[in-house]
DNA sequence: TCCTAAGCGAGACGGTACGTCTTGTCTTCCA
DNA sequence: TGGAAGACAAGACGTACCGTCTCGCTTAGGA
C-alpha cells in the first residue's frame, strides 16, 4: 500500500520530524497559530526542505490525516453490524483518549474545520451504509435513513467534541454507554 | 441606549458601507478569503477608518450577527419549559428556513467556525438551564445533566447543519418531529 | 522639476534613510554584497516599506544615479568649448574627490558595472558633441572623431578609476594637468 | 610539477562537458544569468560532480581563461622594448579580432567584470615594467610613471572595448596606428 | 579474474535572500 | 478637532539558488 516503497530513508526521517513538530505545535498553540517557520524551527530543518516535501502547511496536515482515516476505519470495523448498536463507539472513544491532545487540537471545537469535515464525511458514509443495510433487512424506523444517519453522525461527533473540549471528564466506557442511552430511540 | 446621542450621521454611513462591503465579499469568495484591504477598497474607505470602528475583521462580522443571538432567544422563549420537549425547536427550524441562504453560509458545514461556536454556546447555556431546573424539580435521568446538555445541543446543531447543507429536504415541522423522536430517550 | 511636488514628508524621510543606508553599506562592503535586508536593517525600516518605494535594490541605486548625472552635467558645463582642452576635467576630479568614498564604490574598478556604463555613455555623448562641433568649425585631426571620442572618454574614466582605486594619490589639479598632458596629441 | 599528471580520462571528459555547457549558456543568456543548476543540467552531470571539480561558477570561468593570459603575454612579447612605442598593440588587436565574439562577451562593456579586471592587471604590470625600465635608462617625462602606466593601460583597454562593442569598425592595423597617434605625448 | 577505490548521477538537505502579502498602528491632513 | 487617507513596521509566505552531504552505481587498474 506504500506509495513510494523505496523512499530515501532520510526523506522518511525528515517527514517524520516535520510531522512530530506540527503535532507538538498544534497542541501547544492551535493549528491556525502555527507558522511554517515554527515547524521548521521545531523540526530543525531548512525552509526549502519543508517545501520540498509539502506544498503548504495544510498539505502536511492532510498527509497526517491519512493515518487518522485508516485508524478510524479499523476502530469502527469493516463489517456493518446488523444487530446491536448502530455505532460501536467504544473503540472510537478509546482511540480518541489515547491521543486526546492531538485529537482535541484537530477535532475539538477549536480544532481544524477541514479535519472535522473529513472525519464527519467518513463517519457519515459508514453509518449510512449500516442503516441502509439494516433497512433492507427489515429494520423499520419512523425517521428516514438519511436523517437518522445525519443525526447519529452529528450527535456522536458533537458528543466527542464536547468530551475532548472538557478534557474527558468521563471514561471511554461511560461515554459509550451514555451515547447508546441517549440515542436509544434513534 | 445610544452611546453618543448625536452620533454623527457619517459614522453610521461608514459602518453601513463596511457591512455591505463584507456582505458582498463574503458571498463572492467566502469569509476567510476576504482581507481587510478588500473590505476597505470595496467600501471606498481609508484603512484607519476601518480600525476606528472595528478592532478586526471578525469584529465586523460579530457586529453583524448580534441580532442573530437575539432572534435565537426569541425563538427559544425565555421561560425554561418545565415539561414537554427540552428544546422547542420548531420556531428555530422555521427561523432558519426563512433566511436559509444566510444561515447556510454562516453555520452550514462550510460556514464560519466562530459563528457556529457562538450559536452553540448560546444554545448550550439555554439547554443547560432548562435541564438543571428540571433536575432540581425532581426530573431524573441516568445520564448526567452536563452530558445531556452537550448531547442535545450538539445534536440539534448537527441536524440543523445537515439540513441546511442539503437545502432543507424536509419541512421545519418534519424536522421538529424527527428531532423529538430521535432524542426521545435523551 | 520635482516629480511628486507634494510627496508626504515622511516618504521623503524614508527614501532618504534608505539612500543613506545604501550609501553606507556600499562603502562598507560593496554594492553586490549588500542585501535588501541589510538596507532595511540599517535604515530601520520595514521590509514592505522598502518595496513600497523601490521595486528592487538596483532601482534604489538608479534613483541615486539621477543626481549623479545632473552633477556631472553641471561639472562639465553646458556650452561645448570650441577652444582649449576638449574636456575641462578639473571640476570633475574635484567633484569625485569630495565624495570619493561613494564614487570609489560606484565607479572604481570594484564598482558597479551598470553605473560605470551610464557615466561612460553620458560622458561619451558630451565629448562627441564637442568634437563634432569643432570638426565642423575646421578643426582637423588625423584620427576620426568617433575614435577620438571613445578614446578620450575611456581614457578619462580609466584614469579616474585608477585614481579612485588608489585613494587619490594626487590632487585634482595635478590629475587635470596630467590628463591634459597625456592627451595633448588627442 | 604537473598537478594532475595522470588525470582520469573521465575527469577530463567531465570538465570538458562543464566548460562547453558554460560556453553555450554564457552565449545564450549572459554569464550572470547562468546558474550552477543550468550548467549541471546542460552538462548532464550530478550536482556534486560539479563541486568536485570547481569550487564555484566563477572558478569554472577562471579555469577557462587561464590560457587567455598566456596568449596575451605572447602577443605583447617578453622583452620590454626600450625604444619605440611603449605598447606594441598590433598583435593584441589582431588577437582580439581573431576571436572577437568570445572577447566581446568577456571584456566588452557588457562583459564580465572579473575578467576585464584580470586582463587589466596583467597589462598594467607589463606596462609598468617597461616604463620603469625606460625611466631608469634615462627616459624622462613630466608625468610620473605610475600615472602614465595607469593611463596607457586604461586607454588601451578602453579603446579595445570601444572597438569590440562596435564590432571592429576599423582594422587592427588602423587601431594600432590610431592608438599610437593618440598616445603620442604619453 | 576478481576486488577495490575512485568517479559519478542523483538529489536531499540547511541556509540565505528574495519579492509579495496582510495586518494593526501611527501620523498627517483637511473639512 | 476628529475622521479619512494612507505610510509604516512587522513578519509570514512560497520561490530560487547556493554549497555540502550522503547514497548507490559504474568502471577502471592493480592484485
Amino acid at each position: 500500500m506504500a506509495e513510494q516503497p523505496e523512499t530515501d530513508r532520510r526523506v522518511r526521517k525528515t517527514k517524520q520530524r516535520l510531522n512530530e513538530a506540527l503535532n507538538a505545535l498544534m497542541v501547544e498553540k492551535g493549528y491556525d497559530k502555527v507558522t511554517v517557520q515554527d515547524i521548521i524551527n521545531r523540526a530543525d530543518v531548512g525552509r526549502s526542505t519543508f517545501y520540498a516535501h509539502y506544498e503548504t502547511k495544510d498539505n502536511l496536515l492532510m498527509s497526517k490525516i491519512e493515518h487518522l482515516k485508516e485508524d478510524m476505519h479499523l476502530a469502527l470495523g469493516d463489517a456493518p453490524a446488523l444487530t446491536g448498536p448502530v455505532i460501536r463507539c467504544l473503540p472510537l472513544f478509546s482511540h480518541l483518549s489515547e491521543n486526546h491532545l492531538i485529537f482535541k487540537s484537530m477535532i475539538g471545537s477549536h480544532g481544524i474545520a477541514k479535519v472535522s469535515e473529513l472525519v464527519h464525511a467518513g463517519l457519515l458514509q459508514h453509518v449510512t451504509e449500516i442503516l441502509e443495510r439494516r433497512s433492507v433487512e427489515g429494520d423499520r424506523h419512523e425517521v428516514p435513513v438519511d436523517v437518522r444517519a445525519g443525526f447519529l453522525t452529528g450527535s456522536l461527533l458533537a458528543l466527542a467534541q464536547w468530551w475532548l473540549d472538557r478534557d474527558m471528564p468521563y471514561s471511554p466506557e461511560q461515554m459509550d454507554e451514555m451515547f447508546q442511552a441517549l440515542t436509544a430511540s434513534a
